[in-house]
DNA sequence: TTTAGCACTCTCCGCTCGAGAGTGCTAGCG
DNA sequence: CGCTAGCACTCTCGAGCGGAGAGTGCTAAA
């Protein structure tokens, strides 16, 4: 019934001032478990509180109302739903999302209608790494209806497959390299004597067959022992091909005008403060730590969010890639009251749609 | 006074309810002028309609209220101030912020301080393409307070400079190709045929060699006479090589989070549309065709705008490269009521770097 | 031509009030 | 012992109201 693959560090939610909830997970009774997975159900897809009387109406359990307020403040006893005002219906708590994830959801699967409408896009799309990544994105906003984030795949320790040398000005060249994962890169340099195509092209030449395979530290040894241009040129290589690797890892986002749909951002205060966490490209950085933890889909709701701006939203995220060997991350992102089923699911395929194509990818 | 390389095409305002609007632009006095260019700097700052009181409060001219609102009644008659509320202070029309672009504002220039902080910023950063684009996009969204667009500079008819072949499975490959401007595009392909590296690696370089220099039509024209693998690489090659200049340009955009505060985007809906706008990469292609029309700054307010979800909105772009050979796009966008001044002249300061950056970079 | 004064209009804010929604509790029923 | 009907209680939300304040247009006088 649960997948097991994922992790739900319950450990993680700091100081909960209900120490009974942790014990009392197992302990909720079969109708206990129905009306908070209703619960959650209705109020992500409507935004209000759920009262008892609309609980009994929409979704014909046979018992009355009274009997689901008494569940309900049972469960509010276990601090798996809140109260917002004396008389304003059930809220679930970031505790009762995550009640709901590890055993009330399922394993809920996007529908295979929209897995192949999705297979058709990517198929009918250029071959080209980054329209991959683009629509990736646009793909996960739209399922998930939610802000996607996108990152590329970098690799672990790529190696050199090819570089070229363009003069622009006398001491101005331009050093273009070729990873063995494809993944192509532009500097500029300076060089520190004057140097024309004429001289740069054997250079370039005699570079690339010395340095085809090797890896950013490989060249950056090589380099102490070199002098003049050759020197300067393997000084740029070895960073240009660290930074490969390194934060400068451009992370698509599409969706945006999600933001704006959800309740919770009509007062625009806190969609101003989810954008620019989200332009200013920091929220990569926020989270990116906690996915080292492992593979799968990981899923951060609310309060469990180490950072304090992310405290309001919920966050599911997956890496995607090769084993070990390229790498990136993608993910959504909403409010905590978000459809997590539909999220997990379209996170889950749209990573291992990218890993089947990172695998192609990967030069054999 | 006037900068005479901008133009102003007053002709585009479709359809004017006030046919003297245009006859009269010139025959504002003095005092009106001050007004009028006072009252679109209050209001632009302030968000608030100006009222004649205020007006004379805050900028000590030596006249009275009373007369203020005299002069007030004749600016609304001539169209360029509006009146939201009988009582409610007056406001700038599309007319008024076009007169005062055009006349008021004289040739304002961004501070020299703040030219050096950003020349200073594009020092300090890696010497790439990519990375200049990203950083001119956060400047300009800062320095204009508004949200920002830059187009990545395309080349008119790119040259290829070297190409590589890599294969990734037995009828999969990587095409990698290089630009005369350094431009490095990587597409996917598959082989008529099974091709590993050992094949791939000599039909590159004989490629490399015969097709050094070349444009896209060039190589389309030899792809005709080609066979097998040549006929598939070269196919691909034209066709990518043609897609460097066409509509699949990246556009960058900044300062999301700006566009939360403006008073008129306090109603999530237009701010939505803004953001779908934004988000969906239409916008560009809204605007472009109007670009065609000559190098500067060009400023587009409101109901000039042809399109109707660009209504409610100032624009202000510029191309930047070299004469003719490679060209981009950048810009500002937000409310009508926007500085401008300012962004004008930001956007002419940003447009001018990028275009010596550019100029670095051609090769050559 | 400018200005003082005044009547008029419209927005905005706080207030009240009643309707409605939802709960918690108690007592009774099977 | 669990379920339910009924009821009192609380809190929100929206409409309606009224007064304060801001700003204008107009008129008459300097």
């Amino acid at each position: 019934m649960l997948n097991s693959r994922w992790e739900y560090d319950v450990s993680e939610t700091p100081g909960s001032s209900n120490p009974s909830s942790a014990q009392t997970e197992a302990s909720l009774s079969d109708r206990q478990r129905m009306i908070l997975r209703l619960i959650v159900r209705d109020y992500v897809a409507t935004g209000r509180p759920v009262s008892s009387k609309t609980l009994v109406e929409n979704s014909g359990i046979g018992v009355s109302s009274a009997t689901i307020r008494n569940e309900m403040a049972a469960l509010e006893e276990f601090g798996y739903l809140g109260h917002l005002h004396t008389s304003g219906g059930r809220v679930p708590t970031d505790q009762g999302y995550r009640y709901f994830v590890a055993h009330l959801m399922g394993d809920f699967e996007l529908p295979s209608s929209e897995q192949l409408t999705i297979l058709h896009q990517f198929r009918q799309v250029e071959l080209q790494l980054e329209q991959w990544i683009e629509l990736a994105a646009a793909t996960l906003a739209r399922a998930a209806g939610n802000v996607s984030l996108v990152s590329a795949p970098i690799a672990q320790s790529p190696r050199l497959r090819h570089i070229e040398l363009v003069s622009l000005q006398p001491r101005l060249g331009l050093i273009i390299l070729v990873t063995n994962e494809g993944a192509a890169r532009q500097v500029m340099v300076h060089w520190p004597e004057d140097a024309d195509q004429d001289v740069l092209s054997p250079l370039a030449d005699s570079l690339a067959s010395q340095l085809r395979g090797l890896t950013a530290d490989d060249v950056a040894s090589r380099a102490a022992s070199g002098t003049g241009l050759a020197r300067a040129a393997l000084d740029q290589i070895a960073t240009a091909l660290h930074g490969v690797t390194a934060e400068g890892t451009a992370v698509r986002h599409s969706g945006l005008e999600h933001v704006l749909n959800q309740r919770e951002f009509t007062d625009t205060a806190e969609a101003q403060e989810l954008l620019a966490l989200l332009g200013g490209g920091s929220f990569v950085s926020a989270m990116l730590p906690r996915l080292e933890e492992g593979p799968g889909v990981q899923v951060f709701i609310g309060q469990e969010n180490s950072a304090d701006e992310l405290r309001r939203l919920g966050i599911v995220v997956s890496s995607y890639g090769v084993d070990g060997e390229i790498i990136g991350v993608l993910g959504v992102v909403g409010p905590t009251r978000m459809a997590y089923d539909r999220s997990i699911s379209s996170v889950r395929y749209v990573a291992r749609l990218m890993s089947d194509l990172m695998s192609d990818l990967r030069a054999g």
